[in-house]
DNA sequence: ACCGTTGGTCAACGCTTGTTGGCAAATATA
DNA sequence: TATATTTGCCAACAAGCGTTGACCAACGGT
């Protein structure tokens, strides 16, 4: 069993400050002194404890979606849920803001894009989609609104968008992301 | 009137580099050397001709959606149409995707894309919704899921949807632009 | 009280970046 | 032909980057 280090309040440290940074700033921009600066060590503590920054990356960019159980609600109003629950979890964390903008420039936040919706998402859709087999296609379809959505309102701020109350926003992608989960192929 | 100037050629090569360096590593890794090296001349002509990397940038991210007039066509068709053609677009000219990449991580290119959407799709949907003073947020929500296909095809690259054809991508998000376009507020 | 391990700072490295000014050749103007 | 303007390259700048290694202070076990 390993017992606690005497630095793990830094190496915490250094984690939110790289969290805040790449989610505000992006992936170049939030440079390693930047980051440094904000945990209030020096910038060669962050190499220490994490190697390098690609290595700072993948550690902060390590995240869970906490999806919850979709077989036990009545499978109509599994839309409204989902929605609810990734404005949720968007507005409470921005690290998902910063995967998003990480995960347009840099090739490792690609990949943990697509591991984190295939991973989480995948799952959680065979359950409720009529034919398991087309879950995955069914998952890109949702990840696609719901990822449309947090662009439009936390990245880019297109003003309708962000105007708009939760309440709308689920009233209206609810039944898209019903349709593209339960309704049969078209 | 302007006569044309000696130096027109090199002015478009550089525009056409740069287009392609920002539409593929994103505005800080498309640095003014490697875009002057595509271009085929002195870094510092960049500098000359368009006096930093953000009036480069500004030169270069100014596009057209060519939307197509929407009233002219039976309106049930609208959705399939827009979608239709936001994938021609999109696979045609990779400033689109390069304006995605630029818009996540850099200022000049949240307002350029704000710019964008809301000066050409708005007037587009204008007449085609019920309540014309509705116009702006419907557009926002094609924009959010036109957007979010866009991102996760050929930015993010998830398998199941890049994998998915033209046609399906058009029968399944067609249905959803149409409702957000023309249905009545839910 | 000693000594190895850990936590941390400091100064510097090699490199790349955007940007600038000087200078040579080509072109236009007279 | 003589002169002014445009077009381009070259070399360099200051700044910022990720990264490294030397060095000091604090702690833990014995």
């Amino acid at each position: 069993m390993t017992t606690a280090r005497r630095s793990d309040a830094t190496r915490a440290a250094i984690l939110e400050a790289a969290r805040e940074r790449f989610a505000s700033d992006g992936y170049e921009r939030a440079t390693i002194r930047a980051i440094a600066r904000d945990a209030g060590i020096d910038p060669s503590m962050v190499m220490r404890y994490y190697g390098s920054k690609e290595g700072l990356f993948a550690a902060a960019s390590d995240f869970e979606l906490h999806l919850p159980e979709l077989g036990a609600l009545p499978s109509r109003h599994i839309g409204a849920v989902l929605v609810t629950h990734f404005l949720d979890r968007w507005e409470r964390d921005d690290v998902l803001t910063g995967l998003l903008r990480v995960g347009v420039t840099n090739a490792a936040g690609v990949e943990r894009m697509q591991a984190v919706f295939a991973e989480q998402l995948g799952p959680v859709t065979r359950g409720v989609c009529p034919d398991p087999a087309e879950a995955p296609r069914r998952a890109a379809l949702v990840a696609s609104q719901i990822l449309g959505m947090a662009l439009t309102r936390y990245v880019l701020r297109f003003p309708p968008t962000v105007e708009m109350s939760r309440d709308e926003i689920v009233a209206w992608l609810g039944p898209t992301i019903q349709r593209y989960l339960t309704a049969p192929e078209p």
